[in-house]
DNA sequence: TCGCCTGCTTTACAGTGTGTCAATCACAAC
DNA sequence: GTTGTGATTGACACACTGTAAAGCAGGCGA
C-alpha cells in the first residue's frame, strides 16, 4: 500500500520508541520539530534520521504504526461482519469516532504538509483511496440490498460518505463545536442514513 | 469581526498589490514564503512587514480582501432572499461552489497554520463562527417553515450543514475525486436536502 | 530653495528548523 | 581482541521568519 521504502535499520525497539514519542508529542502539541521528538524519545536527533528518511517518512511510518496499534484490521472486519449494509454504515461511523481522537493530530499534520513533499503526498493519497474504497464497499452493499436511496450513484454516495466522515469534519465538530463522541456517532449516522438509505426508519 | 489590528500604513495601492500577489501565488503554489510574495508584487520583503504585522496578518487581511473582491455580502443577501428555506439551502451550497475555487488555497494554508499562532487562530475561529451562524440561520428558517426533518435539533443540523460544506470537503471532492462544480452543487444539495428537509421530493 | 515627512529600499542580523556528514563511542559476537 | 552494528556528538549548509538601522526619492509647506 505504501510506496515509501520501509527502512530497515537499527534496533526495531528504538524505532518503536521514536514512533511512540512522535505520536504522543503530535497528539498533544500538533506539529513538532524532529529535535523535540528525539529528545522525548530519549534519543539523538540524528538517530531519527537513521531510522526514517525525513520528517515525512517518520509521519508516514507513524500512520502505519497507528493502524496496527489501534487494530484497524479488526475494526474493519467488524464493520464488514455487520448483518446489513445499514448496520455496516453505522459501525463505520462508530469506528471513525473511536479512531479519530488518536489519529486526528497526525492526520492534520499530514494534510497540511502534503502538497510540497511528493512521496508523502502520494502515500497519503493512497491511504485516502483505500479509505474511500471501504466506504464504497458499504454503499455498494447498500445498493445490492436495494436500500440505496433513489437518485444516487454508488460512486457519488461513496465519495460523500468518505468525505463527510473525514478527520477534518470530525475535528471541526468535536473540537470547535463541542460534540461528544456519542453526538458524532448519533448525528453523523442520522445524516448518512437519512441521506443514503431508502425507507430509513 | 476581526480582532486583529487593521494596520494603516503606507500607500493603500501597495497594500493592494501585495494582497493580489499573495492571492495569486497561494492559489497556484499553496503555501509561499513572504519573500516570494514580495518579489511577485514587485516590492521589497520589508515592505510586506511594513504593511502587515507578520505572515498571519497578511493571510488574514487576504481573507478579508477576498470577501470584498468576490462580493460575499451580495451572495449572502441572495441566499437569504430565497423564497423558501429549502431554496436558501440550495443557494448556499451553490455559493460555496463558486467561492471555494478562489478561497480554498488560502483556507488550506490558514487551517494548517492555525494552532500555534494565537491571534491568527482566533481570527480564523471567528470567521468559522460567522460561517456557522449563516448555516444555522438557514436551518432555523427551515424549522420555522416546518420543513426540518424529524430528529434534528436546529444546532445539530446547523453544525452538520456548516461542517459538511467546509472547504476541506469541497477540496477532497473536487481535487481528489474529480467532481465538477455542478457535481458538487447537485450531490451536496441532494445529501443535505434528503438528510435535513422533511418531505423532500 | 530648503528642510521635512512619508513610503519604500537595502543590508545585516538573530533565531529556528531541516537534512547531511564525519568522527567517535559502547558493546556485542566471533 | 578484533570486528561490526547502532547510537552519539558536533559541525555544517540551507531556507525561512521577523527585526533593525541607515539611506534614498519625491512631494509639500515655509
Amino acid at each position: 500500500m505504501s510506496s515509501v521504502d520501509d527502512q530497515t535499520y537499527g534496533d526495531p525497539a528504538t524505532r518503536e520508541r521514536i514512533l511512540r514519542a512522535t505520536w504522543e508529542l503530535v497528539a498533544e502539541r500538533g506539529d513538532v520539530p524532529v529535535g523535540e521528538v528525539a529528545r522525548h524519545a530519549g534519543v539523538s536527533r540524528q538517530t531519527v534520521y537513521l531510522h526514517f528518511r525525513d520528517r515525512g517518512g517518520l509521519l508516514l511510518a507513524l500512520v502505519v504504526h497507528m493502524d496496527e496499534a489501534l487494530g484497524l484490521g479488526e475494526s474493519l472486519a467488524h464493520v464488514f461482519a455487520a448483518p446489513t449494509a445499514e448496520e455496516a454504515l453505522a459501525r463505520a461511523v462508530a469506528v471513525h469516532s473511536t479512531f479519530n481522537p488518536g489519529i486526528d493530530a497526525v492526520a492534520q499534520v499530514l494534510e497540511g504538509a502534503s502538497p510540497a513533499d511528493e512521496p508523502l503526498a502520494t502515500a497519503w493519497r493512497d491511504r485516502m483511496a483505500f479509505r474511500r474504497q471501504v466506504h464504497r464497499d458499504i454503499v455498494q452493499r447498500l445498493a445490492d440490498e436495494g436500500r440505496l436511496a433513489e437518485g444516487w450513484t454508488v460512486d457519488a454516495a461513496a465519495d460523500l460518505f468518505h468525505t463527510v466522515t473525514l478527520p477534518a469534519s470530525w475535528r471541526e465538530l468535536t473540537r470547535e463545536w463541542g460534540w461528544s463522541a456519542d453526538d458524532y456517532v448519533e448525528e453523523m449516522t442520522r445524516l448518512l442514513r437519512r441521506a443514503l438509505v431508502a425507507d430509513a426508519d
